[in-house]
This record gives C-alpha cells, structure tokens and sequence, in this order.
DNA sequence: TCGTTAGTACGACGGATATCGTACCACGTT
DNA sequence: AACGTGGTACGATATCCGTCGTACTAACGA
C-alpha cells in the first residue's frame, strides 16, 4: 500500500490551515522546520498515544503539508516546503515565524534505573 | 452589550488558522480584504441563514480576525489588518494571496416578481 | 403604532475530530 | 522461532462545528 499524497496543484489552503490549527500538528511542523532531518512519527515528544500520532500525520500528509516515506518498519517524516512555498508563497514562512517556540530540546531517551 | 474582541497580544496563532479554514469565513475576509469599507453582516453574498451567519462572524471576531461596530441596527465588520500584521507579519498577505478570487460580484439584489 | 430590517439567542441535529484502547502486521535482531 | 519495535486499522467516545429553524430584540421609517 503506497502513501497518498496530494500532487502540488491539489493543494488546497482550507486544508493547509485546517491542519496547522492544531497545536500537537503544528509543533510536529515547527520541530519539522526547525531540523528538516526526516524523522520517525515516534520522534518528536508528542504526549499521545501511537494511534493518535498516526491520526495527526495522516492528516498532515492528506493536507499536503508533509511528506512520509516508508523506511523498513518506520515512515520518515519530511517537511514540504518547496511544494507549500511554490503553491501559496510566504504562508509557511509567516506561520512558523508565529509559532511557539521549537520543541523544549528533544527528550534524550533518558534510562530510569529504579 | 458590548462586544468582546481579544486584545492585540491575545491573538493565537490557532484560533486564527482555524477561523481562517473554514470557506465562508475565508470569503468574508477576502472580500473585506479586497474593500476595506466596514460593511453589514448581509452584505457578503454568503448562502447562508442569518444565524449561520452571526456564528461566522463571531468566531472571525473572537479569534481577532474582524472588528465589529454596532451602529444603528448593523453591526459593521473590518478587518484587523494592523493588529494581524503586527502579530503575524506576512501571514494575512500570504493567506490572502493564496485565498481565491474575491466574490463574483455582490449579488444584485434581485427582486423575483412571480 | 405598525411594519420592516439587521441581527441575536437558543436549541437541535448530523457530521467531523481528537483521543484512546485493543488487535494486528512488517521488519529486524537475537 | 521468538521477541521487540514502529506503526496501522478499527471501533468507541466525547466533544466540537457548521447548519438550520424559531423566537426574540433594537432601530428606523411610513
């Protein structure tokens, strides 16, 4: 099962906006931005669980906001900045300038030794 | 009764992107964009109730988009560009480039004789 | 004063949405 | 083969949201 992504002129900006008026997606693309690495859905410090998380990024992907590629048993997560800037220029830039702060540093998979 | 508009620095970049992704409130505010004119409620061609109407038009003022006036029986509507401009820079321009074309023609007040 | 105009308030309703839990699958490692 | 890891699928649930209808109010004009 190949991932669905919109082509470049499908986007649509309801969607687009609808999708970044969520606080949990919106930091995922503000982490996103802030570290263009693709990433693991697991990788940002999201406090929902794994059906949830999968939930968010379907939404972004079907908004064309992000891209996921399949990597062995992980999806890679990457930000489509070309693709948004060419269809609806300034409007990425305008919101990230916005947003909250970037991910208070990324959770280092601390071992609690009990 | 008077209205309640968030203050200037009270403006939250979701509550925004949210009222910004729905059609109808997305219309509104091109048009209002377009021509800065403070106009009634029912002058926007929007089919729509009038109830439908006011809820429109409260979540674009309780999220710090529109500014509403009573006067008279109306209540006149603008667009907060400063407030939103200081905020967000770039994002109403951006939103508005991408926003589409700024209503058909306002509807001309036709009277169907039968 | 009566009617019209512009809009609100409230309640209802159906559909979307954010969240969760459980079950499941694919891949890699041991 | 068994297990752990990363993620999906599906169903449930509670809430929100867009829409409507009805009833109401305030202002203005004839």
């Amino acid at each position: 099962m190949t991932l669905h992504h919109p082509a470049n002129d499908e986007l649509e900006l309801e969607d687009v906006l609808h999708a970044l008026s969520d606080p949990q997606r919106l930091r995922i693309v503000a982490d996103l931005a802030e570290d263009p690495t693709p990433r693991r859905c697991g990788s940002f410090g999201l406090c929902v669980t794994k059906s949830t998380l999968t939930h968010h990024f379907r939404v972004l992907r079907e908004a064309g906001v992000i891209r996921q590629q399949e990597f062995g048993t992980s999806r890679l997560n990457s930000l489509r900045r070309e693709d948004l800037d060419a269809r609806f220029p300034g409007l990425l830039d305008a919101i990230l300038a916005a947003a909250p702060a970037p991910a208070p540093a990324p959770a280092p998979q601390l071992l609690v030794v009990s």
